[in-house]
RNA sequence: GCGCGAUUAGCUCAGUUGGUAGAGCAAUCCAUUUACACUGGAAAGGUCGGGGGUUCAAGUCCCUCAUCGCGCACCA
């Protein structure tokens, strides 16, 4: 009996020198493990990679979750025998981060504009690997026994020339193009999108009626119709069968007459409004695609800032935001509004990060076609062929999301991130993959010849999602690296439903695409980590729960298994202080009925002074009573196993704490009592080991959940031929 | 508009192939140098959102409605 076992349990003496004896002991490392013997050289691999952690903050409690959750299956697995992998990284976060870092400047009174682009790179460079450390020594808290050995970024060098290879790949397959098409664009952010990056925003505003020549034409953006020249109807409307498709007419418009040109197009509604509009096709997705089908003019009625362009006359200069009531007045004096219906609900499109309504503008990017790589992936899951959902919904939400695919922008206007291995040309704008940086003029062949002219250097950085889905076997050191042999595909990717389009799916697409199968075979989805009334976590409300906090105070296991019980998979999780505080208690119990158990003396008085025992496997003098607790205890071995393959954690953790608390400590404890005091070696040896047999079952299972302190206790157990805990076998 | 969820005890949620409703927390009462007060014991608490159907039997399967949440696409 150690004399640790007569004071509290205390989280804070035990946490870190037990996390630095595993780390220390290789027990994380799959390679060493089989050195030492824990492991059998032909054990089969289980491997989980993690999200590469953004390394721009610090550790959030949805971090908290990923780190538990998955530590939970890596800990079993590794104990069921299997070469257990867990390889950790780091993400650059292209945008994410560099907003972050804007924040920062902001602050100092910098904007990133009046940085050079190389100097910036590095600060933020800077910034990420100084947070990167701070961001580890927080994984590590949370008890993360992934293998630290293997720890990849997503700026390392290897990781770059995978994603550089990929981007030629999809060329050279001709799925990738670089063409003029409508963006989503942020001004406030300087930046294009992809079609996830935009938040659908109710809005209610104005919507204006305005004269256009013979027409009344709606619109809820007054600033975009300088340009507008043609006015487009759908060629079954009656009500505008006397004009004809290509017409001219002349018409006072905002800034004096112009000539509109009649469009006859199937995409008008015609019950919506009048039937009638003008189109802006630079500005607009659904204008471009009119435009583009009868090869009509665009022009840009907006800056990239917002700004009016020389186009609006007198309005040039002025941000959309101001013009717009400005120009409302002018055509308003000039007699050109209908009228106004004030309450107009709609939907507005703007910036995830920023808020700022994105400027839908014509630019030069590179896009992914989508379609083929969409289809692969469908062809697999619809034939249930290697992959598998949970919780399952997600698989018809995957499903209907790749059935509806659009083309991805993966270029971003940002310094931080990869930049992209192409060269523009000066003269025709096209774009080419140069991975070894040697061309020099434009090869583009049209009737004219070849263009030859002088190319560029695209500036732009990949969209951070298209490093980060192909992180699975980018970090595994595709093509050739032992551990890509060894871990890949691997098999489970657990990780925030949130991002199942932006990543989980997209690594789907890309690592089949790439390596010719999927990249997992399970995908595990949890759900948010909101504040204790259920709403979401954040700054301005001021509600955001630190992890680091909770497990300072009640300890990281406390954390662990609060975070778990009742915690079924992508369903959100309300994240209370009371409950952790809870399993704090818990932890506690454990340490006193170990000891009890381990005690040398036992009985109510502790006056029986009894000889010490070790643990001994192969017992089998059970009493009648001990034989029926034996039994009880193996089924429920039997029960949790299946429940631990079937990752329903939050069952198993419940169950053991139940059996813990209120089977053995309330009631075989307690009736242990009389036995163990009492005159019949028998009986008594047969209870001493069934407690013994009993609590080496409890740590095994909640081990997982709650590694530190059982860890500690094992230390303790009397057994022969003892390893540690992390390396043992599971009950079953 | 299309799609996906949710609705079970005061709160947070389980409930696996249909077979008399479960846990944790909270609240109530009782106990008090017990391995542990970071404690023990007891009792209480639910027409499983409404309606309909299938079935010997429905929280569970089917239809429908309502409310809430989320995603996607949108009409200028």
């Amino acid at each position: 009996m150690k004399e640790k076992f007569n004071k509290p349990y205390n989280p804070k003496e035990t946490e870190e020198r037990i996390y630095q004896m595993w780390q220390d002991g290789g027990y994380f490392n799959p390679d060493t493990s089989i050195k030492e013997g824990y492991t059998k050289p032909d054990a089969k691999p289980f491997t989980i990679i993690m999200p590469p952690t953004n390394a721009n903050g610090s550790l959030h409690a949805g971090h908290g979750l990923v780190m538990t959750i998955e530590d939970i299956m890596v800990r079993y697995k590794r104990m069921r025998g299997y070469r257990t992998l867990w390889l950790p990284g780091l993400d650059h976060a292209g945008f994410e981060t560099q907003v972050v870092y804007e924040k920062k400047l902001e602050k100092e009174g910098r904007t990133r504009f009046d940085i050079e682009p190389k100097k910036l790179y590095e600060e933020i460079l800077d910034f990420t690997l100084t947070n990167s450390s701070n961001i580890k020594s927080q994984i590590k808290k949370m008890g993360a026994s992934c293998d630290w050995s293997r720890e990849k970024f997503t700026l390392d060098e290897d990781v770059v020339k995978v994603v550089y290879g990929t981007f030629k790949k999809l060329s050279d397959d001709g799925l990738l193009y670089r063409g003029k098409r409508i963006v989503s664009w942020c001004s406030k952010h300087q930046t294009a999108f992809s079609d996830l990056e935009i938040k659908d925003e109710e809005r209610v505003e104005p919507f204006y009626f305005l004269k256009y020549g013979p027409f009344v034409i709606g619109t809820s953006r007054p600033e975009t119709k300088f340009g507008d020249k043609y006015v487009v109807m759908h060629p079954d409307d009656t009500r505008y069968s006397a004009y004809k498709h290509g017409q001219k007419i002349e018409l006072e418009w905002i800034n004096g007459p112009i000539t509109a040109t009649i469009i006859k197009d199937e995409a008008i509604d015609m019950a919506f409004g009048t039937g009638v509009m003008t189109i802006t096709p630079w500005h607009d997705p659904v204008d471009f695609a009119i435009a583009e089908r009868h090869g009509l003019d665009k022009e840009q009625v907006i800056d990239d800032h917002g700004k009016l362009l020389p186009i609006a006359g007198e309005f040039a200069g002025i941000h959309i935001k101001k013009a717009r009531p400005l120009i409302i007045e002018k055509l308003q004096s000039k007699g050109l509004v209908d009228k106004v219906d004030e309450a107009y609900k709609h939907v507005v499109r703007t910036c995830y990060k920023c808020g700022t309504v994105i400027e839908p503008q014509i630019r030069s990017q590179w896009f992914v076609k989508m379609k083929p790589l969409a289809d692969n992936v469908l062809e697999k899951i619809k034939a249930k062929d290697g992959i598998n959902y949970i919780p399952e919904h997600y698989e018809k939400i995957t499903i209907h999301w790749l059935e509806n695919i659009m083309d991805w922008n993966i270029s971003r206007q940002i310094v931080w991130g990869i930049p992209i291995p192409a060269k523009i040309c000066t003269n025709c704008g096209s774009g080419f993959v140069d991975l070894e940086n040697k061309m020099t003029t434009c090869p583009h062949k049209d009737a004219d010849g070849v263009c030859g002219a002088t190319l560029v250097k695209d500036n732009d950085t990949f969209d951070t999602w298209f490093s980060s889905s192909q992180w699975p076997f980018a970090a595994l050191g595709f093509p050739n690296s032992e551990d890509f042999k060894n871990y890949y595909p691997t098999d489970v990717m657990e990780t925030a439903g949130e991002i199942i389009f932006f990543w989980v799916t997209r690594m789907l697409m890309l690592g089949l695409y790439m390596t010719g199968k999927l990249p997992f075979s399970t995908v595990y989805l949890h759900g948010l980590v909101l504040d204790a009334k259920g709403q979401k976590m954040s700054k301005s409300k001021g509600n955001v729960i630190n992890p680091l906090d909770l497990t300072e105070k009640y300890g990281t296991d406390a954390f662990r298994i609060g975070l778990i019980v009742g915690n079924t998979p992508g369903t959100s999780l309300a994240l209370s202080e009371n409950k952790i505080s809870a399993y704090k208690n818990f932890a506690n119990k454990l340490w006193n009925i170990s000891r009890f158990i381990l005690a040398d003396t036992a009985g109510p008085a502790g006056d029986v002074k009894l000889e010490p025992i070790s643990f001994d496997p192969h017992f089998k003098a059970w009493t009648e009573q001990d034989a029926l607790r034996v039994k009880e205890l193996h089924a429920l071995a039997k029960e949790i196993t299946k429940e631990m393959d079937e990752f329903k954690f939050y069952i198993v953790a419940e169950k053991m704490y139940h059996y813990a608390w209120h089977e053995l400590a309330d009631k075989i404890i307690e009736e242990s009592k009389a036995i163990l005091s009492g005159s019949d070696d028998v009986a008594r040896l047969s209870r001493r080991q069934f407690l013994l047999l009993a609590l080496i079952t409890i740590l095994k299972s909640l081990h997982p959940f709650m590694p530190f302190v059982t860890e500690e206790i094992w230390s303790a157990l009397p057994m022969e031929k003892k390893i540690r805990l992390i390396a043992e076998s599971w009950v079953a």
